[in-house]
DNA sequence: GCCGTTTTCGGCCCGACTGTTTTCAGTCG
């Protein structure tokens, strides 16, 4: 049973027990739950065979029970008694915006509402307006509400990171531009680099509030707007995305920002921490409960020191130990996008790539690296752009006469080598041993038990001349979930043997993920950032690599990319 | 139902908005 069935077992637990009329914090403490186990980098069900799930921040001895009955019943006691209580239909009814679980029960209570459908009914034929507490615009709420849901495509969902950030960042130099604004930053998930965002929140402070709004509203790439005023506008781009400019006053920028940077689990953590020294945060300052006098921060270092803590990296702020870290002084010095010396993943027109090895090699010394691996899908890849053992030899002569001669730099031969279904590598070992840098995929067979696709994987690091695992859990993110892989058994094995993962830096993968990256590196493996780009266009994705590492609180150090050639080559387990 | 630099019991973030209320409950982010 994966992370997400779990999950999704306890939230409808949850639910239930909403239903039932249990207390706010019980329900609060399945979803809770839910979430770290969804979260969770290892596998929950084997955690729970080796009777560790309280191990898992949330889940206490009951959950834990509950848990183990799920795995080995299919279903918990407490669930199905409950679901005799309430249909399970009503569940999605809860879901309805605007409904939640006091409002379904009491429909269904009062009117026998047990579905979406006769919710939609009961709202029509205006019934719903004869329970106390609700009225006509409850009625007209839940048809707009259900007539969204029932909308196609855009709807609530979240959208790719590389997708919102562009967005996000060019509508903030547009607000910068304007002569009324004051500071302008990109809040929220964009600003914590993570891989999906609901909407762009942007923070500014301004001269003429209401002038730097509707500057905003007529942006080219605004659609639509709500009505621009002095505490900002609500906006809508072309294609869908919510976009919310709040303006504040100068001397609470910075706890606005903090605000609404997140992440709400940051948040709560952080304001819980505060109650417990006698002081409330809001977006509008910090109160001192006994006193009652409030402290203005116009920036975010003001708000955590005030606090007690070290200033924290908004890629930190995910309620994972940060704050206990910040407190003690113990926070890593993260790595940045200028330690980078050289990427190790890329192609060429050889196979798929859209630019050739010399456009490549030029790209990447404009970046300033010491060193680029070509890394070109392998003998058994398909698509009409495989390359052939013959290929492979030519082109490593074709490296070897690029090198001759150049300074600073080296163009390394390599190859992104597929991991055949036993383990096993497409090209003959002596070929294999004959280039500079040999990173093995998997790119065939996904849905194999996680048993055997572990097994296959380490297979590939035991192989002495694989250098590095490129994009381990195979992912897109959104599209497809990552496959079945023991990752703690891939990260020892790879700890112990010298092999390095990579971070692939490509926005639809960032594989491994930051939880994933932070356990490996925990493990004791060496981690390379890389772009897998695919043309001169897509090495700027050398910033989601290296934002997924700083998500993972890794330091240059834990990167073996960030050494010059010397030292990297030093890394090298061959 | 969870959890411990005030706690193994008694707490458990903060505020805005909405719609329905004569002071607030529910929902949301």
């Amino acid at each position: 049973m994966t992370n997400a069935e779990i999950a999704a077992a306890l939230d409808e637990l949850g639910v239930l027990y909403e239903l039932d009329g249990a207390v706010k914090y019980r329900v609060l403490a399945y979803g809770t739950a839910a979430k770290a186990i969804r979260e969770s980098p290892v596998s929950v069900a084997e955690l729970a065979a080796q009777g560790r799930a309280t191990e898992i921040p949330g889940v206490g001895k009951t959950l834990a029970e509950k848990i183990d009955a799920l795995l080995a019943t299919g279903e918990i006691p407490a669930a199905v008694k409950l679901k005799a209580k309430f249909p399970p239909t009503l569940i999605e009814v809860t879901r309805v915006p605007g409904v939640g679980a006091k409002t379904a029960r009491r429909l269904f209570e009062e009117l026998g509402i047990t579905s979406m459908e006769e919710l939609k009914a009961a709202a029509e034929s205006e019934q719903i307006r004869e329970v106390k507490g609700l009225g006509p615009k409850a009625e007209q709420n839940v048809l707009a509400s259900l007539e969204r849901l029932g909308e196609p495509g855009e709807g609530p969902g979240r959208l790719l990171l590389s997708m919102v950030r562009p967005i996000a960042e060019e509508l903030a130099a547009a607000l910068r531009e304007h002569p009324a604004a004051n500071r302008v930053e990109v809040a929220g998930s964009a600003r914590r680099w993570a891989e999906t965002c609901k909407d762009i929140d942007l923070i500014a402070t301004a001269d003429e509030p209401a002038a730097l709004a509707e500057h905003l509203a007529a942006h080219p790439l605004i659609a639509a707007a709500g009505t621009p005023g002095a505490n900002g506008v609500r906006a809508q781009t072309h294609n869908g995305i919510s976009v919310d400019l709040r303006i504040v006053p100068p001397a609470a920028f910075g706890n606005l920002l903090q605000h609404f940077t997140g992440s709400k689990d940051h948040n709560v953590q952080l304001r819980e921490e505060a109650v417990g020294r006698g002081l409330s945060v809001s977006e509008h300052g910090i109160t001192e409960s006994e006193s009652g006098e409030v402290t203005l921060c116009d920036s975010e270092e003001a708000v955590y020191e005030r606090l007690g803590y070290a200033y924290i990296e908004p890629e930190l702020r995910e309620g994972r130990g940060e704050l206990k870290a910040a407190r003690e002084g113990k926070l890593p010095k993260l790595i940045e996008l200028d330690d980078i010396k050289g990427d190790l993943h890329s192609h060429t027109t050889l196979s798929d790539g859209r630019n050739s090895l010399e456009e490549m090699a030029a790209a990447a010394i404009d970046r300033g690296y010491a060193y680029f691996a070509i890394t070109d899908h392998s003998a058994s890849h398909g698509f009409g752009d495989h390359v052939t053992e013959e290929r492979l030899w030519e082109r490593i002569e074709e490296i070897k006469t690029w090198n001759v001669g150049k300074k600073g730099f080296r163009l390394l031969a390599g190859s992104e080598i597929n991991i055949g279904l036993d383990g096993s590598l497409d090209y003959p070992d002596d070929l294999v041993a004959a280039l500079d840098w040999v990173l093995a995929s998997v790119h065939t067979s996904f849905s194999i038990s996680a048993k055997e696709m572990t097994e296959r994987v380490l297979m590939a690091i035991e192989n002495p001349d694989v250098d590095c695992i490129g994009h381990l859990t195979g992912r897109l993110i959104g599209r497809r979930e990552p496959y079945g892989i023991d990752v703690e058994a891939v990260a020892a094995a790879a700890a112990r043997t010298g092999t390095m993962i990579e971070i692939n830096g490509n926005p639809n993968r960032r594989d491994l993920s930051d939880r994933h990256a932070r356990l490996a590196v925990d493990a004791g493996v060496r981690i390379v950032l890389n772009t897998d780009a695919h043309g001169v266009d897509t090495l700027d994705n050398m910033a989601y690599a290296v934002a997924t590492a700083r998500r993972a609180w890794l330091t240059k150090a834990d990167v073996a990319n960030t050494r010059g050639w010397a030292a990297f080559k030093k890394l090298l387990k061959r």
